[in-house]
RNA sequence: GCGGAGGUGGCGAAAUUGGCAGACGCACCAGCUUGAGGUGCUGGCGCCCUAAUCCGGCAUAGGGGUUCAAGUCCCCUCCUCCGCACCA
């Protein structure tokens, strides 16, 4: 054979080529408008922050959503596969107090980077509908969702607690409270101040919320789960206790009002508004609530919340029982939340683990009130927290099961005007002011004759300033913009102030992947009939970290769009996939730990193809990857292989375009089932296991098979037809994987058009099928031979196989074949005695 | 404490329904090739026993059970990771 320098595999010089003639096509990786007649596929991939730089967590979700994206473009579907930036956010503000860079200027600096990472990843993403939030023509519809919230009543304000540092004599986000004291003066200890914020109802949505969680059954279990945690529904009973000596009541919250018998003291939460009527008289108790509270600050600051002893104050006043006129003592204890129920709770230390911890402390006493249902037997050890027995020393109720007496007393408690039944949840409203620059602004005025003015639709957008000075002086930076602050009343035309907190960057990713949909509307936020087609997301994939905020918040969005008449679906994504995270030396990649692998290396090194393909092949995409660069380097020999298939083999399967196979046999017909097989596999595999990972085994078990029939290729002893179809059926399969590559073998193979729209294989069942079979032969259960039969062999004859076999026969003699299992197409097994 | 996911060679992992444990890749070893810049090809590679074997034994965190047959199903114990965490 003459000497052919081979060409090496060089995806430094294929890359670039195939990136450059993509960008040229914006076709290519468009979607097509609603009347195209094919199937609408929507996947999407959690839009990133624009930090600067990609990091590998990033290179495995878009790769996992490229792959798809590229098969069902294969699969001959109308594709929506976009891409946009989270950008909003306080790391421009550090980024413009540590560089004195403008953070517009930061941000779209990191948006420019980024993309040409992902461009050079060859991600297919559709970029004339790319989203930028903190662009006007994005954030404007942030606020005119938020003026139509308004109108419904879903937006409102409130005094709550925000984080203050004294030293900066500003308000810190919470990622800016480290430990409790300030990110920048670490020996200042930051503050809870009260300040007026803006927040969205979504409890108005709480059960619709929870509810719809049962149906999405193309989520997560785990996702769920969280957030059904995260709403937290609790069905129980809120009771008034009378004050005694005072017109005053408590009420208190409990699940398990059936023991209200064995009540013995009320606990308030420090911060409970009542404590300071009732602790008026009462110095010392006043001083140590004080106390309390600032010991629970710390500790919540601190993260250590758990952690923290039961402690408690008597305040010497009492209040009555109202089912039995029993005064018990009012504490005020620090394990009692001020945010959950009413902040106020019955101790029933008999029947409550908390409770009971808390009266051993402080010598409360500890009453039974539930005994087990069965008169026989012993009565457990106190505190006894089940609900299956039944009520003694309560009274009338005496004898009544938990269930029953909780109903009773609860009518009771209605009739007698002191109580209800009552549902509470731990989802709260979500506070979304926040005191900063780099956000959203709110759309609202402060005018001293008309009060709160909302900004009318035609102002919008209400512009965020471009030259603000970022300092760690006072409240919000945009009240210090004179230009900005200043404006007129609509209302009344009069001189008035603009709000100047900001929103919290939730909302912005709350329905950017509606804005893709119609990504220049410059009218409305979307065209309904648009989002009609597109909707729901088809396939969504990101990171776990959001399974509550940002998922949660997607959600609410959804329903008020719905109920605004903008939208029909419930739910914003029909399935949702959560990939694992990607570690290094079994521990997440953080600059702390020096473990951080940058892709631009990787692709440098080995190419984005080899990169890719790596992230899926390392491990099944739900669980985390360990990073191991040998792996990249396997990847990239085994493309390098795959290459120097093709160059051999590219001019065969060029030349015999057209021309018509013989039945395969031999060498060729090992190769076409193998073909098939790996076809079949693959493709099942998109179609819901995605398990990618051995999708690219598979693909090099082919590549394996054919380079080993290497010699039968090169003298023609598989026809040239064969030779074809394996090429350009391994071209076709690697697409999804390796887009470059394929590409680029695609056009070495004198394929016309792009290969991204070229038909995913079909796999014939025929071809796919084992003609003989290995049949594993058990004796009780131990592997001893293995016998070839046909593949279609049935019971009788894979016996007679089994039991002709000399292994077994010498294994037979003299003893008995007490029974014969035989599993068709699988394994046999001989019960010998 | 509650909830979830896991535990398989030196490493990443594979094994749709119970049916040959370890596919594929990495690392390593041997041979050939190449000749200085992450080369290519062929073969080997769970552990123990053995001079060696296609002999034999042991192996899917540990223990018990069901079954002709268990990584897979059931019970108990241990460990790792993630989420929530005094929610009355």
């Amino acid at each position: 054979m003459a000497e052919e320098k081979e060409v090496r595999y060089d995806p430094a010089v294929i890359e670039p080529k195939w990136q450059q003639r993509w960008a040229e096509d914006p076709a290519l990786y468009a979607a097509e408008p609603a009347t195209s007649g094919k199937r609408k596929y929507y996947v999407l991939e959690m839009l990133p922050y624009p930090s600067g730089q990609l990091h590998m967590g990033h290179v495995r979700n878009y790769s996992i959503g490229d792959a798809l994206a590229r098969h069902m473009w294969m699969r001959g579907c109308n594709v929506l596969h976009p891409m946009g930036w989270d950008a909003f956010g306080l790391p421009a503000e550090n980024a413009a107090l540590k560089n004195n860079t403008p953070p517009r200027e930061w941000t779209l600096g990191n948006i420019a980077a980024m993309k040409r990472q992902m461009q050079r990843l060859g991600l297919g993403y559709d970029w004339a509908t790319e989203v930028t939030t903190c662009l006007p023509d994005y954030y404007r519809w942030n606020q005119w969702f938020f003026l139509r919230m308004y109108e419904k009543g879903l937006v409102y304000r409130k005094q709550s607690k925000v984080n203050w540092c004294p030293e900066c004599a500003t308000v810190l986000a919470n990622e800016q409270v480290i430990d409790g004291r300030c990110w920048r003066h670490e020996d200042t200890i930051v503050e809870q101040r009260d300040l007026e914020q803006w927040f969205l109802r979504i409890t108005a949505y709480t059960q619709e919320l929870l509810d719809g969680l049962d149906a999405l059954a193309g989520w997560p279990e785990k996702v769920r789960t969280m957030q059904r945690n995260w709403i937290g529904r609790s069905e129980g009973t809120e009771v008034d206790f009378a004050v005694e000596g005072s017109a005053e009541k408590i009420r208190v919250f409990t699940t398990r009002v059936d023991t209200i018998f064995g009540a013995t003291s009320v606990q308030l939460a420090p911060e409970h508004a009542i404590v300071s009527s009732i602790a008026a008289g009462n110095p010392e108790s006043r001083a140590e609530i004080d106390a309390l509270i600032e010991e629970q600050k710390k500790a919540r600051e601190s993260g250590d919340l758990g952690d923290i002893a039961k402690r408690g104050v008597p305040t010497g006043r009492f209040a009555v029982n109202p089912y039995n006129g029993q005064r018990v003592p009012i504490w005020v204890a620090n394990y009692i939340l001020a945010d959950y129920g009413t902040g106020a709770i019955m101790s029933v230390p008999g029947h409550d683990e908390r409770d009971f911890e808390f009266a051993a402390k402080y010598g409360l006493e500890v009453r039974r009130v539930i005994a087990p249902a069965d008169p026989g037997a012993e009565a457990p050890a106190l505190p006894y927290t089940s609900e299956a027995g039944v009520l003694v020393n309560s009274g009338a109720y005496d004898g009544m099961s938990c269930a029953a007496a909780e109903k009773k007393l609860q009518q009771v408690a209605e009739a007698g005007g002191f109580g209800e039944a009552k549902v509470t949840y731990r989802l709260k409203d979500w506070g979304v002011s926040r005191q900063r620059y780099w956000g959203t602004p709110i759309p609202m005025i402060h005018c001293e004759r008309d009060g709160l003015v909302p900004v009318p639709d035609e102002q919008l957008p209400v512009v965020l300033p471009a030259q603000v000075e970022i300092t760690q002086q006072g409240g919000s930076p945009l009240s210090r913009v004179p230009e900005f602050v200043n404006t007129t009343c609509p209302r009344c035309g009069g001189a008035a102030r603009r709000e100047t907190d900001t929103m919290d960057t939730f909302v912005d990713s709350s329905w950017y992947f509606y804005r893709y949909t119609d990504a220049r509307n410059g009218s409305r936020p979307f065209d309904s009939g648009v989002v009609r087609y597109w909707f729901p997301i088809d396939q969504y994939i990101g990171g776990v970290e959001h399974a509550i905020l940002h998922l949660i918040y997607s959600r609410f969005w959804t329903k008020v769009m719905r109920d605004l008449g903008l939208i029909v679906n419930d739910e914003p994504a029909s399935r949702l996939f959560t990939q694992g995270m990607v570690i290094k030396d079994g521990a997440k990649m953080s600059k702390s730990k020096g473990n951080v692998v940058s892709p631009d290396d990787m692709v440098a090194r080995y190419g984005a193809d080899a990169t890719r393909m790596y992230a899926l092949f390392a491990a099944p995409p739900d669980r985390d990857l360990d990073w191991q660069e040998d792996g990249v380097a396997g990847v990239s020999r085994f493309l390098g292989r795959v290459w120097r298939l093709a160059a051999r083999y590219a001019p065969v399967a060029a030349g015999a375009r057209g021309q018509k196979p013989q039945p395969p046999t031999g060498t060729s017909l090992n190769l076409l089932r193998k073909l098939h097989q790996t076809t079949a596999k693959i493709t099942q595999d998109f179609e819901g296991r995605w398990h990618f990972n051995t999708c690219v085994a598979a693909i090099m078990e082919l590549v394996n098979e054919i380079q080993g029939a290497d010699a039968q290729l090169a003298s023609g002893e598989v026809a040239a037809p064969v030779v074809r179809e394996l090429m350009i059926t391994l071209v076709l399969l690697l697409a999804p994987f390796a887009p470059y590559l394929a590409a680029e073998l695609w056009e070495q193979m004198g394929e016309q058009g792009a290969i991204l729209r070229s038909p995913w294989p079909a796999s014939d069942p025929e071809l796919a099928k084992e003609d003989e079979l290995e049949i594993p032969v058990q004796i009780n259960g131990k592997l001893v031979t293995v016998v070839r039969v046909a593949a279609d062999a049935g019971p009788r004859e894979i016996e007679a196989a089994a039991l002709a076999d000399e292994k077994v026969k010498t294994r037979t003699t003299g003893r008995t074949v007490a029974k014969i299992i035989v599993v068709p197409g699988r394994t046999t097994n001989l019960v010998v005695k």
